[in-house]
DNA sequence: TCAATATTTCTATGTATCTAGAATTATCGA
DNA sequence: TCGATAATTCTAGATACATAGAAATATTGA
């Protein structure tokens, strides 16, 4: 396996969370609109089981795009804007 | 599977391409030096078969991230600056 | 305390992907 | 034409990943 610097880890993780069309779609959507709960995104992508849907939402932060906020037993999702800016500023042009 | 927009495909494309060290190291290799061919590459990254250059360097070239040309025997890659300015511009700048 | 709701984690399974050796194709120079 | 070199394609195996159902966790309100 072919050893990249810290920084380059970073940003094939982002590229990894994004080479997924649901996790694309996903990101779309919060761009869209903020703070969505997975059960709502869950309602709005067709398809998709919460447990996967969760699994992806884990990845999507883990890699910094996203950032999550508990409200009671919600949670709501929100896009980390520094991340994109960075990593997907076509997105947000 | 959920849908995505045409654009979307190739936007997918391009971070499924860069979600993978061997060929995030290739397109930054590429952006400092120009028109290398697959045994150049071989050579600089330690321990990766010519056949699996070979495959990287296809989606690498699919996706729009990399131009080829023959020389000969030889295969030169090159950026494609478009698709790079567009997609992964953190990257020359 | 307990039921209900929201979400995650666990587990298993099917599919996709990375990998490299072997075979194949293509081009050049002798 | 033939051997040598460069690269790709074929094939197979091992690993990673997406997926969803079931179980577990957490919070709220009654």
């Amino acid at each position: 396996m072919v050893d990249v610097s810290l920084e380059a880890k970073q940003a094939v993780k982002v590229h990894k969370a994004l080479g997924e069309p649901t996790r694309y779609k996903i990101l779309e959507m919060l761009i869209k609109e903020s703070n969505l709960c997975p059960a709502e995104l869950e309602n709005r992508l067709n398809s998709v089981a919460l447990s996967t849907l969760s699994h992806h939402l884990k990845q999507l932060t883990d890699c910094g795009l996203l950032d999550s906020e508990k409200k009671g037993t919600f949670i709501h999702f929100s896009i980390n804007w520094e991340t994109v800016k960075k990593y997907v500023p076509y997105l947000i042009q």
